[in-house]
DNA sequence: ACCTGAACACCGTTCAAGT
DNA sequence: ACCTGAACACCGTTCAAGT
């Protein structure tokens, strides 16, 4: 450290620390935040700089995507079932995203290409074809999850920054003889993103999978 | 019609107008070609034009986004299992999402308010509260269908715009020794979005809410 | 009363120029 | 070899001005 000061540390420094400013920049205020312009003011470069070590804003963003992913750190400790070893997992993917929220929509659109990424994927085809399943159901099982995972992710996020009480109101203000039951239940319809509710989702869909398998024997290892 | 004509036909059918002309536009270009100056440019009149009609650009994303709800036209014939209407529902709402891909994201985060959507909840509330799920569980179950359903038509609709083989291709440039399971199965993963495999999910989902609810006496009508 | 042009403060990106 | 300033073609939105 400190072996000298040219106009920046060194050459190669730039990229990693192009995507950890771009990173922090997006978790503190969010994906529109992200110009080329700011990062390179937070960084102390001309926004051209970062076009020496980035071709496009896009490559930041892949970027940062990958990075969060590094978040995820599965422990699949494999005495458990395939239902214990799969919520475990996709447990910690909703909480890697509720960490990074202004990523969550790339994520979500983004085919996955990080090593931690493709490294859970593979333990959990193992997982599931170990466990008797075919080789297409673990990828629609897989699949089917993720949807499940991401999709209620990005609804819980949406709700936060608003205020908790506007989204009930507005549903107490309907016409009662048309909707009955959403007034009734505009309590638990304006809270219907907890962990708990995370969680008895999850615990459905794994349940459903496991209820409607083809029997089969588990295969030897 | 045609009483006389001033500048434009009439003072209010303005707004409509406009979110007629940026649906379309998005349907064809997607969100991020919904800019005021090309929507003013679409029906002849100054940007500056659709601020007497609209305060701001989000409100016309917002009223876009309801105006797509509209397309959900579910014919719930009383007659079937909870299960199938919650399904021919969901499937409904699918297809509509895919029918405006610019807006899923929009559709994904807002809280509902268009009229269509919340006459949907309702029923779907008051179809499984007729069955004898609690008001509680109810609401839980929609929004674990919802997630679902949205989380796989995101993904879905993100993989129709790229080359099919693309994504394989990557998958099968993995070192064979670390991804057995990715590779063997690259074909089935670079191809995991089919309507079969939404159908599979959301029959899992549903067969799991049915066999974990907590047994109970269906309610009298 | 309704629409507009010019302007402000932003974008991503290109390209010729500086050291 | 590496970084930069000015410029281009865009943004949403404000505000004073036109009819």
């Amino acid at each position: 450290m400190a072996t000298r000061t040219r106009t920046r540390q060194r050459g190669d420094l730039s990229k990693a620390e192009i995507l950890e400013a771009a990173l922090a920049l997006v978790d503190e205020e969010g994906l529109e935040a992200l110009s080329m312009r700011r990062v390179a003011s937070s960084i102390g470069v001309s926004p051209m700089g970062l076009y020496r070590h980035v071709a496009t804003r896009d490559e930041i963003v892949q970027g940062i995507a990958d990075m969060a992913l590094e978040d995820i750190d599965v422990e699949l400790d494999s005495g458990g079932t395939w239902e214990d070893q799969l919520k475990a997992v996709f447990t910690q993917i909703h909480e890697t995203l509720l960490a990074h929220p202004g990523l969550i929509h790339v994520l979500h659109v983004q085919p996955i290409s990080a090593e931690r990424a493709l490294d859970t994927v593979e333990a959990l085809l193992g997982i599931l074809r170990g466990s008797g399943f075919s080789g297409e159901e673990a990828v629609a099982i897989v699949g089917a999850v993720q949807s499940y995972t991401f999709g209620f992710t990005v609804q819980q996020r949406a709700r936060i920054g608003t205020e908790e009480g506007q989204h009930v109101k507005r549903l107490k203000a309907l016409p009662t003889s048309e909707y009955p039951n959403l007034l009734e239940l505009a309590g638990d319809f304006g809270n219907w993103t907890t962990e708990q509710h995370f969680e008895y989702g999850l615990d459905r869909l794994l349940q459903g999978i496991a209820a409607g398998r083809k029997k089969r024997q588990p295969r030897r290892r």
